[in-house]
DNA sequence: ACTAGTAACTTACTTTAGGTAAGTTAGATG
DNA sequence: CATCTAACTTACCTAAAGTAAGTTACTAGT
C-alpha cells in the first residue's frame, strides 16, 4: 500500500471522532448526559428539541456499539432502563467545553436574572429559577 | 417570560454551537480549511469523501451566512474563489483540536512507515509519504 | 468557426434518512 | 377487565441528501 492524500484523509483523527458523534441528534444525547444527568428514554425524548423515539432508539444503540454509553436494565415494575457514559464517552466532555466555549465568546446573548452571565458550568449547576 | 427548563435548554451554548457546525459536511469543510489550508470548491469536492457539489454549494452557503468563513472572487480566467476562515471559524480550533485528542486516546492506529505514532499536527505538517 | 477545456456552480430526478402517529409488551393497579 | 407505565417498534410519509447531466463565461487549439 502507497502513500496517498486519500489513505491520510481516511486516517484523519477529527474524521474519526465526528464518525462517533457526528450524526444528528447523537451529541445531544451526550450532552443531556454530561451536563444534565440525563439516564433515560423518556428523559430524552422529552427534552431534546424535535428528537422522536424511533430515532432515539436508533442513536442509543449506535452509542452503544461505539462504545460511549452503556445500557443497563433494572428489573423493577414498571421496566426501568439507564443509560450512562462509558469512561470513553466522558473523554468527550473536552469537545463539550470547547463548544460551550466558542458559543460563550460568539454568542453570548444568555443572560440571567440577576443582569449577570455565567459560564455553562455555573448555568447548569444552578436552579432553573435564575433564568429568564 | 417564567424560568422553565425549556428556555435553558434553548439556551444551551453547546446546541449555539452545534446548530453551526453540526449538519452533514459542515465540520469537514471546516476542518479542510484548518488543518489542509483548502480554499477552493473543487478541492474540497475532491477531498471530502462522499459530498456532492449541490450539498457543498449549500454548506459554503450557510457557512457564509453564520460568519465562519469569507467568500472571495478573484477575476481570473477562469475565474477563482477562495474561501477562508473568519477570525471567528479560526476560533472553531479548539474543538478541532479535542476531537483529534479524542481520537488520539480512544483510536490510535495510525501508524507510519518508520513505525512511529505521530499527533494530528506532526501528521498534518509532514509530507504524505510518511504514511502508509 | 468549431470543439474542447476550466471553475464554480445549478437543475431535475432518485434514494435514503428522519418525522409522525399509532401500536406492542409485560406486569401492576383499581 | 380496563387502564397505566416505560421503553420501545412498526407502517407510512416527508424532507434532506445523492447522482448525473447541464450551465456560464471565457481561452486555447485545429
Amino acid at each position: 500500500m502507497s502513500a496517498t492524500l486519500e489513505h491520510m484523509i481516511k486516517n484523519c483523527p477529527v474524521d474519526n471522532t465526528f464518525k462517533i458523534i457526528g450524526k444528528k441528534f447523537t451529541f445531544h444525547i451526550v450532552r443531556n448526559m454530561a451536563m444534565r444527568n440525563q439516564t433515560r428514554f423518556n428523559e430524552f425524548l422529552g427534552t431534546i428539541e424535535n428528537i422522536n423515539p424511533k430515532t432515539l432508539a436508533l442513536r442509543l444503540k449506535e452509542l452503544e456499539e461505539t462504545g460511549i454509553i452503556q445500557r443497563t436494565v433494572y428489573d423493577e415494575i414498571p421496566i426501568r432502563i439507564e443509560y450512562t457514559l462509558t469512561k470513553k464517552g466522558e473523554d468527550l466532555q473536552g469537545i463539550i467545553d470547547q463548544m460551550a466555549t466558542f458559543s460563550m465568546k460568539h454568542y453570548p446573548k444568555t443572560v440571567f436574572k440577576d443582569g449577570k452571565r455565567r459560564n455553562y458550568k455555573q448555568v447548569f449547576k444552578r436552579p432553573v429559577s435564575v433564568l429568564h
